[in-house]
Parts: C-alpha cells; sequence; structure tokens
DNA sequence: CTTTTTCCGTAACATTTGTTACAGGCAGCA
DNA sequence: TGCTGCCTGTAACAAATGTTACGGAAAAAG
C-alpha cells in the first residue's frame, strides 16, 4: 500500500530518519484515484504537496470560456504541486486529472517545509524541481506565444518522441484536431515529418 | 553607490549578519547599465543571481524564427533570474534588458545557496518568490494557449492598468500593433473599454 | 513657428487556425 | 457477417490575426 518515496527525485540522498520523523508525524493522507478522477481543481487552494507514488496524471488548464489544454503528463515517482504550494496566491493554476488508476500521498506544506529546513539535500532537490518546473513553463509559453503550429508540432515530438493518438497530442498541442492533422500533412508533404508504424516522427 | 538589498522581498527580515558575512566574502560584481543594455541574453548561461538596486528592465522572450514579445517588466528592488541558477537546464529562457539605467548587484550562485541553506527567512523567501514566479508563468501561458486576444487585453489593463503606450503593449501581449489597435476599438465600441486621458480603460 | 519624428487609426489583403460535416478504416462484439 | 463505436483524413467555410501601406495627429526638435 505504500510507496517507496525515496524513488521521487524530490527525495533522492535525503536523509531517512528525518523524513520519517516528519512525514511520520503529520496529518498526510493516502489516497487512491481511479482512471478520470479530479485529483485537484483549477483555482482551489493548495495547501499540501502531492506524491505521485503509482499512475499517471494529466495536467490540464482550462480558460473561463472553458477552452481548455493538457499542460504536461506526469508519471509516477514525481511530485506535484511543488511550485505551487508555497506561492502567495496559494491555488492550483491547473487541473489535475488521473489518467491512470493513481496513489497520491498528500503531504501538509509546513511538514515539507519542516523537511526542507532540516535536510539539505532535499532543500537543494526541491529547488532544483521547482527551477526546473520554471523553465519547463518557459519552454511552453515560448511554444505557445511564438512558435507557429508545425514548430510546435517538431518540438512535441523532439521531447515527447512520435505522434500515435491525434486526438491527445491536439490536446496537449492546444489545437483543434483537424488543424493538427492538416498541419502534419502539411509536414509531411514538406519531408519534415513522416509516418511510422508509432505515428508521426521526423525525418 | 551600493544598494540597501533589505529592500528586496526576498532579503526581508534576513539576518545582516548572514548576509554580510556570506555576500562580503563572494566575488560578486557591482555593474551599471544604460538605457537599452542587454543584461543577460537568452539561452546563455545562468550561474548569477541578479539584484536589481536601481532601475527597471524588460525580461523578453525570442524564438528561433525571430518572433518576439516581453514577457515580464521588474523594477527595483527585484530580484532576477531566482528560478533559473538552480535548475538543471541551466540557460536564461529570456533576455533581459535596460529599460532605464540601471544598477545591479550579481552573486554566484553558491553565495545564494549558502545564504538560504543557513537563513531560514531567506529560505522561506526565497520559496515565495520562485514559487510566485511559477505562477505568474502559468497565468502568462494561460493568457496565451487559451484566452483571446480581448481577454488578454482585459487581463492586461487589470494587471498593469490603462494601455497608454500601445507600441509596448502590443509587444507584451505578443500581437501585432494594428491588430490590437483593431481589438481595443472593437473593445470600445462593445463598450467593454473606453478611453480616458490615461489611455484604453476598462467601463 | 516650422520641421521632424514618433505614434496612432485604418484599410485591404494574406495567412493561420477554428468549426462543422462527412466518409472511410479498423477493432470489438453479437 | 453485420453492427457499433472510435479514430482519422479531408473538404468547405468562418473567424482571428498578421502584413503592408498610408495619412494624420501629437510630440519633440530645431
Amino acid at each position: 500500500m505504500d510507496c517507496d518515496i525515496y524513488e521521487i527525485p524530490l527525495f533522492r540522498g535525503a536523509d531517512r530518519k528525518v523524513l520519517e520523523e516528519i512525514l511520520g508525524g503529520s496529518p498526510g493522507r493516502y489516497d487512491a484515484y481511479g482512471k478520470g478522477d479530479i485529483i485537484a481543481m483549477q483555482g482551489y487552494p493548495c495547501r499540501s504537496l502531492y506524491l505521485l507514488c503509482k499512475g499517471s496524471v494529466y495536467a490540464r488548464m482550462i480558460s473561463e470560456e472553458g477552452k481548455e489544454f493538457t499542460l504536461d503528463t506526469l508519471s509516477a515517482p514525481e511530485v506535484l504541486a511543488s511550485s505551487f504550494i508555497f506561492s502567495t496566491v496559494g491555488t492550483f493554476p491547473v487541473t489535475i486529472i488521473a489518467s491512470t488508476p493513481c496513489e497520491i500521498w498528500i503531504v501538509g506544506k509546513e511538514s515539507i517545509r519542516k523537511i526542507i529546513e532540516t535536510d539539505k539535500k532535499v532543500l537543494n532537490n526541491y529547488l532544483t524541481v521547482i527551477s526546473d518546473h520554471s523553465m519547463f513553463l518557459s519552454r511552453r509559453l515560448n511554444e505557445f506565444a511564438l512558435q507557429t503550429l508545425s514548430s510546435r508540432i517538431v518540438s512535441y515530438i523532439e521531447h515527447n518522441g512520435a505522434i500515435g493518438n491525434l486526438q491527445e497530442a491536439a490536446f496537449i498541442l492546444g489545437v483543434a484536431r483537424p488543424s493538427l492533422s492538416r498541419a502534419l500533412a502539411q509536414l509531411v508533404s514538406q519531408g519534415v515529418l513522416r509516418k511510422s508504424d508509432k505515428g508521426y516522427v521526423t525525418g
């Protein structure tokens, strides 16, 4: 039932005694979610860190008008909401949805703060995790604000491999499926992409 | 010549002795920049924290195709690159340009790491700063990926006040100036915006 | 006051992407 | 085999934004 949280990059090299002492005495929850369940809701308060022990999730963003896209997909072992809990806003900027059955350990932010203040290794891991998250957001922002759909498709394939499922890829790229289909056809005709057995790939 | 770094939110409530000891023994630089000077270049390594003591800067993002927009404008006292130095990528995701004459204290990341590890107050400030930066990027991403230009204009005015300079606003909103002009005219005709002496405002 | 520069509004047209609709392929199932 | 559901390709049209160009207003320079 429990998962090996030392697998999570955040706790790599951590002092197990410190971790066990603080996490053991914390009011954390260990929850299971079914496929499609909503784990956290955009706009709602975020006061805990989510340790994804099993499964995969989507992080989806939705606008007031109802338009929606998939910011990221994350798989265990991973940590969620690391850069939300200590912000002054204090709410989820995305909705987190289980894409497969998930098991998640939810730990209050004060426990995390205590661990970070105590274990320098975890502190440095945390800084890296949260910084990498910023860099990821910067890259996505660059894609959406500056790149054309064709460029975004090529970036996507470089980072995520072949496009097999058009619907999912369209959601991540933030475009309508026919638009993606059309752009892919163009890229193939230009020789930038080709269709392999796994889907659209470069070359 | 020196600036009061205790004005910077990052160091609010910091232990002055710790700060002076670590910063005093560090190989930091104190640099001045003229208007329009490039302070840091997108894609180049980032190994130091930039303490903006005087002046204002733009953070601009540019794509491979040369398209460009202004991610943010920042004014002293402020800290720059806080979420870049500890990332595994280790490069600037934006170009930082002086929008007015600037004075900046550049401090190596190891000094910052030492301060964070020593002073819990600064540690917590740092977590807040870096988390807020992530939330800011999330908001910008929401705007670009999901919102129409009209929505972005309204968001912009809510966060930044009236639009007086169309060229600058167009750059921040990531659109061509005539497109912004056209959208503003539409919003005015719909009664969403009006033209005051300070420029376009809500109501 | 005149000249020059900069910025703004606007129009015509091009390009990109969204929307809607429909037909075909393919797997699962009765 | 035929039915059903899901995904894909594609076409026609709509909507949003980019591009280019030009004239005028306002501000800065002389």
